[in-house]
DNA sequence: AATGAATGAGGATTCATTCAT
DNA sequence: GATGAATGAATCCTCATTCAT
C-alpha cells in the first residue's frame, strides 16, 4: 500500500461501497460502519476523509449524477439528427451502468433525500434541470411549441420506470424500460405533427 | 367510567400522524414519540395499539392505499363507457384527497420502505396489480392488445407525476399532472388505432 | 397511573452527582455515564432529564450558587450591624456546606468553564454582582468611598482562598480561610479610618 | 540536507501554540492537531517531539512558570530594600508578559490541571513554594512573625485577581490588579507595626 | 526530520421498547 | 385505558496515538 495519495483512492471506494450497501439495505439506514467495512477501512477513516455521514451521501449522489451526466454527454455528441438526440438522452438513463440495482435503489433514495437535504435538493435540481433542457432543445426541430410538454412526460416517465424497477415490478429491465420510453417518443412525435 | 371504543379512534389519530410527520420531515426518520405527540397521546399507547414502529408505518401505508382503492372504486362506478373508466382510474390518484402534499411523500417514502419491509413491498405489489388490471379492463375495449403495454406506461407514468411533485418540479400540480396523464391516455389511443 | 414525581428526585441526585464526580476527578472530563452511574441510573435518564451534558453542568453550578446564595442571605439577616454583616458575607463562603472538597473543586472547574460557555459566565457574573453589591452596601458606612475597592479586595481573596483550597495549599481550611479574610477586613476598616 | 537543531524551535513553538490555543478556548480541551496546525507542523510531529499531549501541557505549563520565575529573579536583583523587594515580587506578576489574556488563561487552566495530574500539581507546589519563600524573606524585615501569614494573603490575592482577570470582572487591567495588591501591602504593613 | 495514513477506544446522544402503576 | 419511568442497544463522531515511508 502506498503511503501517499490515498484520499481519491479512498473517497472512491467509500463512495462505491455507500452506492452498494444502499442498493443492499434499500434504504438510507445504513450505518458509516458497514460502508467503511465493505470499502475496506475503519469508520474512523471514512469521517476523516469525508467530514461526516451527510458528505458520504452527497458524494455518493453526486457521483451517481456526474457519471449519469457523462454518459448522456458522450451520447449526444454520437447522436445522429434531433430525432437520435433524444434516443441517446433516454438510452443513456439505462445503459447497464446507471440501471443497475444498486444504482436505482440509490437513485429513489436520494430522491427521498432531496426531500429532507437541501444540498441533495440542490445536486437533483441541477441534473433535472440540465435533462429537462436538453431534451426539450433536442425535441424543439421535431414538436415545436409542445417540446416542453412532451420533454416533461418523457422525463417523469424516465423516472417512473425507474421506480418501478426499483421494486423489481413489471419484471423491467433495460430492454423494455428502454422500449416504452422509445414508444412514447414515437407516439409524441406523431401526435405533434 | 373506562372509555369505549377508543382503539378505533386511536389508531386513526395515530396513522393520520404518521402522514403528517412524514410529510413534514420528507422522510421516514421520523419518531413514534413525534408521532404519538401529534396524535395526542404518548409513545407507550402508540405502541399498545400497534405493537411497534413498523406496524405504524404499514398501517399508514394501508391507509394511504384504502382511500386511494376507494376513491378509484367510486369513480368507476360512476364512469361512462371505457374511456370514462380509464379516465377515472387516472383521476383518482390525483384527487384533492390523494395528491396531497404529505400524502404524496408518505407515498415516495412508501416506495422506499418497500424495498426493505417484505410486508411493504406485498401491499404495494396488491395495489399495483390491481390498478394494473383496471387499466389494462378499462384499456382492451380501446386498444386490444396493446392494452397491457399501455396500462405500464400510464401507470409508471402516474408515478413519476408522484416522484416530481413530491419535489415539487416542474410545478406540478393537480391540474397539469391529470393534463400530462390524458394526454397521454389520447395519443396512446389515437397510436393503437 | 405510574410512578409520578421521579423528575425532581433524579434532577437532584443528578446534580449531586455531577458535584462528587467532580470534585473526584478534579476535572470536568466526566463522562454522563460516570455521573448517572454515580446517581444510580442509566445515562439515557440522564439526557431524558437533562436534555444534555452542558444543562447537567449548568444545573450543577447553578445548584452550588443557590446554596451559596441562600446560606448568604441566612446569614445576612441574622446579622448585627455593618460589621457584622461584612462577616455573615464572608462566613457563609467557609461553611462546611459550602466549603467542602469537592464543592470547591466543581467551583473551581465552573470558573474555567465560564470561560468557553456563555451560559455559565452569566450565571457566575450574576452571582459575582450580588456578592460585590452586598459587600460594598455592608461595607459603605464603614469605609465610606472605600467600600467599592475594598469589597474588590475582599472579594477576590475569597477567590483566592478557594483556589489554593482546590490544591490543598497553605494546609488552608475553613478555619484558617476566614481568619485570614477577617484579617482583610479589620486591616482594611482600620486603614480605611 | 536535514535541518539541524529543528527541535528546540519546533518544541518552542508548540508550547506557544499551546498557551495560544488554551488562551483562545478557555479550556483545556484543545486537540493535538490543533495546537500543532497553529505551530505550523503535523500532530506526529508533536507527538514525536513531546511523547504525548499531557508532556506538552506540562512543557507549556513549566514555560509559564519559568518565565513568571525569571522575571521575579530579575526585579528582585535590581529591588532596593525589603519593601522594594516585595513590590517587585508582586509587579512579576502582573507585567505584560506575564498577564496576558492567553496566559492568564492558561494560567487558571493549569491550575484545574493540578487537581487531576500529579506532575502539573508537582509543578505549581513548586512554583507556589518559590513564591510563598521569596515573599516571606522580604517581609521578614518588615513584619517580623506576621510575615508568613501576610504572604499567604498576598499570594492569595495574587491568584485571586488572576482568576477575576480571565473572566474579565471588575474590568481587572494590570494597573489596577497591581494597585490593589500594593494597597493590601500598604495596610498590612501598615496593620503589623 | 516530517507527515499522511490509519485506527481503537470512548463518549454524547437518540430511540424503540418495556414495565409498573 | 394510559402514561411516566427507565434502559439497552445502537450510531455518529472525535481524538490521541502509532506507523510506514
Amino acid at each position: 500500500m502506498p503511503k501517499l495519495g490515498m484520499e481519491p483512492i479512498r473517497r472512491a471506494a467509500l463512495v462505491k461501497a455507500t452506492i452498494a450497501e444502499i442498493g443492499v439495505t434499500g434504504s438510507l439506514d445504513v450505518t458509516v460502519s458497514q460502508i467503511a467495512k465493505r470499502a475496506g477501512m475503519s469508520s474512523a477513516l471514512a469521517h476523516h476523509y469525508f467530514g461526516g455521514k451527510d458528505q458520504i451521501f452527497l458524494a455518493a449522489m453526486r457521483h451517481i449524477l456526474t457519471v449519469y451526466g457523462a454518459e448522456a454527454r458522450g451520447a449526444l455528441v454520437m447522436a445522429d439528427g434531433p430525432r437520435g438526440r433524444v434516443e441517446a438522452i433516454i438510452r443513456a438513463g439505462f445503459t447497464t451502468t446507471n440501471f443497475r440495482r444498486d444504482v436505482v435503489a440509490a437513485w429513489l433514495n436520494f430522491y427521498v433525500l432531496a426531500q429532507s437535504s437541501g444540498a441533495a435538493r440542490r445536486l437533483l435540481t441541477i441534473y433535472q434541470r440540465r435533462l429537462q433542457s436538453n431534451l426539450i432543445h433536442a425535441l424543439r426541430p421535431l414538436a415545436g411549441d409542445r417540446a416542453a410538454d412532451i420533454a416533461t412526460r418523457l422525463a417523469a416517465l424516465i423516472d417512473g420506470m425507474y421506480l418501478h424497477a426499483a421494486l423489481r415490478m413489471d419484471g423491467i429491465d433495460n430492454g423494455t424500460a428502454t422500449d416504452h420510453l422509445l414508444t412514447l417518443l414515437d407516439i409524441e412525435l406523431k401526435a405533434a405533427t
